[in-house]
DNA sequence: CTGAAAGCGCTTACAG
DNA sequence: CTGAAAGCGCTTACAG
């Protein structure tokens, strides 16, 4: 390292750490006032170009980073979203997560993590807490959070913008990223009887979700466009969970009239089903087909490749993020997103010998 | 509701809404000095027990709630602690990050979430930008990017705490969470020598990752300690990623003298070598034994459910918020993680028929 | 045990 | 196109 980098390293550490660069600092010595600074850093425009790059060459020699607590108190806002969730599905909640932060790249704006437990009933106090003290610019609700109508009152009273992404329209064009689970649903009625299943089943998830009923009306309406009903005693109330999925699926098989084809409300669900096929010797697809719901990376893993519905989450996640920085676009518009059915080896016709 | 309801509610709802109470608003109401209503806030004890008391009242009559942002600015610190990762395996990520809230439960801190691709050069940049934007207070590296030399010296450079969490020490005690992956490798082999194995092949992950060595340095010790070896061409590395193994498993299964057993570094891969054993018609546990690494749910899923190395992750995260929390805390002694072998399905004698 | 003054690093009106 | 003054909601020294 040559004299001269060492000197420049050690100027800039000078300055970076404890405390770092102010506006002030730069104002200084790009010789102007902090306010042209500050015009410079919110991108307002009427400042004369030479003065902005020379603002520009100081910020970036020293490193300069105006600070969100400073910009956020004297601006009354703040430079952080929350995302609000109870779901237990880690890839869920990572992959809208991601998509989130997509959205909110190069914002300067950042995203802090809230999992709750709707059952406490300290929940909503906890969520103001959380919204008042970090002063949120506003909240991401992930299902089943995301259905509480109460917690989206309580949002409305804090003055904290929120965007609920759900499988139905609970709110405003502006608050909503619909994920259309009936769609999804139908669409694996439809695959079923079109391979020509008669007899089939389903497993829901929990009654607290909107999902498990959108996703089961689809199902049943997909079923009687091929004047296809399903059976009394062929419907089970799961819990989105494997051992949910492994019971009810036992049960079902154990039925006098074993359905040929088991729709599960979701991937976690339908390998448990596949757990319950093996210990009965039922063979997957030949003698039942599964489909699940989700696309969860478990789903492409198993043999056979398991059929599911798949939602494009991530970009649900960057939608929601969008919609919550300009809530004023398109009004009138909900962001949608239809899911998509995606055949692999785990359904066939039951024609099978 | 009564007349007497409906007052409350407007009033309390006229304190929410619009910025809500300040520390001004509490000093008044209680009559003391805004100082006063800091010590409460920050725990100062010499506050007589009735002022504090009366100061209590107001602030949970007024919901009441400090501002984050104000109280650091003003103390020059922030209520934020970051969590920087790229591990592609959601599951690690989410626990981890539970953990990591557990931890940071009730002290008024929030956690900021940021992936990062250290493929990227601005990577660096990106990750300073981010701390000096929020000015944090702290950040937990996730692996690999914990396993980043220059990433640590820039937090120091920056001022800023931080917990490693790695399989191996890589810097002073109160900024390692250590998860020794050598002695979960180890347990593998011994696991698979006890059980008569004597030719045995490994699959790797990408040698950027600390975890990658140190598992299979574990594994080739305990597969010495009973004078077991590994072939030369029995070593494959992968990319900790499913289709990794499922190539490296088809190549080890080609292999003229085929192993009877495969430890995979991961358990993703591990599902790989499910896939390739299918293919060739190897029977799991009968011709081959297949151990994994993490535990991931799908691992519990599949059939035969996959012996596989767990690492308590969620209590990892809690240690490492514990640590950036109070860093002064028997010093010299690392937060030390020991892995567990979890003997499941798919591991059986060579033996077998 | 309690308080008055100054200041954290920015932005907001308001001028010019 | 640019700037001086006041203030965001708290805490930090410093007194008493």
């Amino acid at each position: 390292m040559t004299p001269r980098r060492l000197a420049r390293r050690a100027d800039h550490e000078e300055h970076t750490a404890r405390g770092g660069v102010t506006i002030n600092d730069v104002a200084r010595l790009a010789n102007v006032s902090k306010k042209t600074v500050s015009r410079v850093i919110n991108d307002v425009p009427y400042v004369e170009a030479r003065t902005r790059e020379r603002i520009e060459a100081v910020m970036r020699q020293y490193n300069y980073v105006p600070e969100a607590q400073a910009r956020g108190l004297a601006s009354r806002r703040s430079f952080l979203v929350g995302m609000v969730y109870d779901n237990p599905n880690p890839e869920y909640v990572v992959s809208l997560q991601e998509g989130i932060l997509d959205g909110l790249a190069n914002t300067g704006v950042d995203l802090v993590a809230r999992p709750v437990d709707q059952s406490r009933r300290s929940y909503l106090g906890e969520v103001r807490a959380f919204v008042t003290r970090q002063k949120l610019m506003g909240v991401i609700l992930f299902p089943s959070v995301s259905e509480d109508a109460e917690l989206a009152q309580l949002l409305s009273a804090l003055d904290c913008t929120y965007v609920r992404i759900a499988s139905v329209v609970l709110d405003e064009a502006p608050r909503m990223v619909v994920t259309h689970d009936y769609v999804g649903g139908r669409a694996a009625g439809r695959h079923l009887v079109a391979l020509g299943h008669q007899c089939v089943g389903h497993i829901s998830g929990p009654a607290h979700f909107r999902s498990t009923h959108e996703r089961l009306r689809g199902f049943v309406d997909g079923l009687a466009e091929a004047g296809v009903g399903m059976a009394t005693g062929h419907s089970r109330r799961g819990e989105y969970t494997f051992e949910s999925g492994l019971a009810c699926g036992r049960d079902l098989l154990s039925e006098r009239q074993r359905p040929t084809a088991i729709f599960a409300g979701n991937d976690e669900m339908a390998l448990g089903v596949y757990r319950a096929a093996r210990e009965l010797r039922v063979r997957i697809p030949e003698d039942l087909s599964v489909v699940g719901y989700d696309d969860s990376p478990a789903a492409a893993r198993v043999w056979p490749a398991l059929t599911t519905v798949r939602l494009p989450v991530r970009e649900m996640g960057r939608a929601a993020a969008q919609q919550l920085l300009a809530p004023d676009v398109t009004p009138g518009r909900n962001a949608e997103f239809e899911p998509r059915l995606l055949v692999r080896g785990s359904t066939a016709d039951p024609g099978h010998p």
